[in-house]
DNA sequence: AGTGATGTGGGAGAAAGTGGGGACTTTTCT
DNA sequence: AGAAAAGTCCCCACTTTCTCCCACATCACT
């Protein structure tokens, strides 16, 4: 019932804020409506947490050991660029200065919806993501990912 | 639920005082709320406890044995310098001049949400750290974390 | 075409961050 | 001991940022 699919571009207005996609808020649980966390991602775009799957992640965190030096660069890398947002009453959401800057975000953004999560791209990166991925390369990655578990494949 | 996250730089007055990040004061609990106690960091920069989190950290040292060598080191590098603070009415406090010292902290601060506890850094020791981390290591250990965080994903 | 939901923009008020003055206490020096 | 110096804490004030609220245009659906 809250697996995120989809991909929605919006503008960003003077203020730093965005719609929120509609089909997506209805995806969120209702639990966290409302309430996200943003975050860095591993490539130049944010990840945007509902509250009930960012818990997931903070129980994973907290199993980091702080004394000892990886479990606190660990967990230093991961929270510093961790922020809680929530949605306003048009349903729109402001992200922080820093994590635009960081994710090459300014006029426009596009939300994808990853599952458990959603990631927010610049339009300009996200196209040199996809044109450094050539068709090859994606059906191996596919192979490798979805082969494992799909057995109907096989024959 | 108090978890405290991001990252927030902020500026030191002339009289040592530096205004608690908002964000940050929204998490701590209610129960420690304008108390703290600031300790010396591991690295170069200090750990600021709220008082309810403190008292694990109290318990867990009392736990050390005072009979070896390593209980005891760990018990007094940690108790003697670590000190009370607490914000005054505009939310700002102020960072005992030693410990400004050790952390090399003058005109700007930046503090961490560490989820039970808060660092506090200077700019400049910040992005030393930040330059001697290997983006290849970090990436590895974020996925490692982040991986664990999405055991939900198999539904 | 009408109606409601959705995406976008702007104004006003509230909150956050910053700086400084003044009263009081504590420390230090002669 | 007494005075000067330093430190602490409260109040006030200013600027910037955020957030709430209203308004309007567009889209989708019946």
């Amino acid at each position: 019932m809250h697996s995120f699919k989809g991909q929605y571009e919006h503008s960003i207005d003077d203020k730093g804020r965005i719609s929120f996609p509609a089909k997506l808020r209805k995806l969120v649980n209702p639990d966290a409506q409302d309430r996200f966390v943003v975050v860095r991602g591993i490539e130049s775009c944010l990840y945007l947490y509902p509250e009930n799957e960012w818990l997931n992640v903070e129980a994973a965190l907290n199993q980091a050991n702080n004394f000892t030096r990886a479990g606190r660069i660990a967990k230093r890398n991961f929270l510093r660029f961790a922020e809680d947002i929530s949605l306003d009453k048009q349903n729109r959401i402001a992200i922080p200065s820093d994590h635009c800057t960081f994710a090459g975000i300014s006029s426009k953004a596009v939300f994808i919806g990853m599952g458990q999560y959603i990631e927010i791209w610049s339009p300009e990166n996200l196209q040199k993501a996809d044109e450094s991925l050539d068709a090859d390369a994606f059906e191996e990655i596919f192979e490798q990912v979805m082969g494992g578990g799909n057995s109907s494949d096989a024959d």
